[in-house]
DNA sequence: AACGCCTTCAGTGTATACATAAATCCACTT
DNA sequence: AAGTGGATTTATGTATACACTGAAGGCGTT
């Protein structure tokens, strides 16, 4: 693997994980030296970093890590409801039945997952990047994909935030079970309701939840 | 200006205007003797160029300029019309009505300028591009903002492909005043319907009028 | 004592030299 | 004659040296 690709998904991870917090700067010579690789590599790192819009360049005296704020996450899940609305919609019109069947099918079981062992809920979070996954190939336009995936890196970050507790991960996979059963259904308008309600409920729970860094 | 900038502006330009066709492959000291730089400042423009997607890295054989099909400009609109329509909606809400009267006003006058002796119809782009502008500043939110800004640069590229002739320029300024008017009645649901009408106008005129390259 | 200018330093911006990997072409073998 | 393997060449990937800009601190003057 390429060094600026190892340098750009450890400075991601360590944004999202916030371990480097929101205003930290990123100087060159410190982090080429933290990651034990040249500048040069670590600027591509950085430019990649600055394009998703994680990190601003300060004007000539190097990147630092952006801010996000209430007001931002609003932002966020307004662009993100406009999206994934859309998608869902979308992939009722143009996607395989079948397959959300089956993805319905598993996340009315997400519960059993939820109470496992694994503190992570590693499953789970897995089974839900999987509807993620078949929404994105079901709708077939690599720009709206690409849009959305743009969108997701800020939106870990904002999950870090929030605390998801058991109860509202049990009703989150009902929500999506419900996204689901619409797109198999081939129904895009119940498609589109079902997200804005899973989004807004999982807007609620982010703010209601949310504790100051 | 930094050597990085003018080399991603050079090259934007002349994918944009293509004069680099889709297919060709830019080799990084080709490109960096062209444009009178080091290899340096252009690695980080052809970065800025492919997360941007007008370039795609071919596998160790350099990047090579995207290429945009009839199904790209399919879903090139499709995302057009989920962004602007929401953005149109939103200015709706929160934007400044006397600010898009006027502008009503002046789209409402824009045949003059058509009709004009400027063969590149420079004050009438600048006009539709301070209508862009002020839904942008309107709707106070910089994903959706910046989401639509990244969008932009595809669509100039199409709209190259299209003969925009007197007529269809007339045609579009009317619409246009039609999405002013309807966000200075503060009316979403309007501003949104006049969009999908106007993009829709305009994907039937790129997609009649497209010329193969 | 406060304000302004100059000097110094730190850090980014750029160029170039070197390493590495991939693709192509030629030769050899089957 | 065709395919495969290796060598060469060409391109990207990385490191480092140098230049330039911007800022901060100190010293001098008012």
């Amino acid at each position: 693997m390429r060094a600026s690709d190892r340098a750009y998904a450890a400075l991601r991870d360590d944004i999202i994980e916030w371990r480097l917090r929101p205003g930290t700067v990123l100087a060159e010579v410190e982090q080429s030296e933290r990651l034990g690789i040249s500048r040069t590599p670590l600027r591509e790192a950085l430019s990649r970093l600055t394009a998703e819009g994680l990190t601003t360049t300060a004007g000539g005296r190097g990147v630092v890590v952006t801010d996000i704020s209430l007001e931002d996450i609003d932002e966020l899940f307004e662009l993100r409801e406009t999206l994934e609305g859309k998608a869902a919609a979308l992939a009722a019109e143009r996607g395989d039945a079948a397959l959300f069947l089956q993805l319905q099918k598993e996340l009315l079981e997400a519960p059993d997952l939820i109470s496992g062992a694994d503190p992570a809920r590693h499953e789970y979070y897995e089974l839900v990047g999987r509807l993620d996954e078949a929404i994105d190939a079901a709708i077939s336009n690599s720009y709206l994909a690409q849009a959305m995936r743009s969108l997701r890196v800020h939106l870990v970050r904002v999950r870090r935030l929030a605390a998801d507790d058991a109860a509202r991960l049990t009703a989150a996979a009902a929500e999506h079970a419900a996204i689901a059963e619409a797109i198999a259904a081939r129904n895009p308008r119940l498609a589109e309701a079902a997200t804005t309600v899973h989004l807004h409920r999982s807007l609620s729970h982010v703010k209601a939840t949310h504790t100051p860094h």
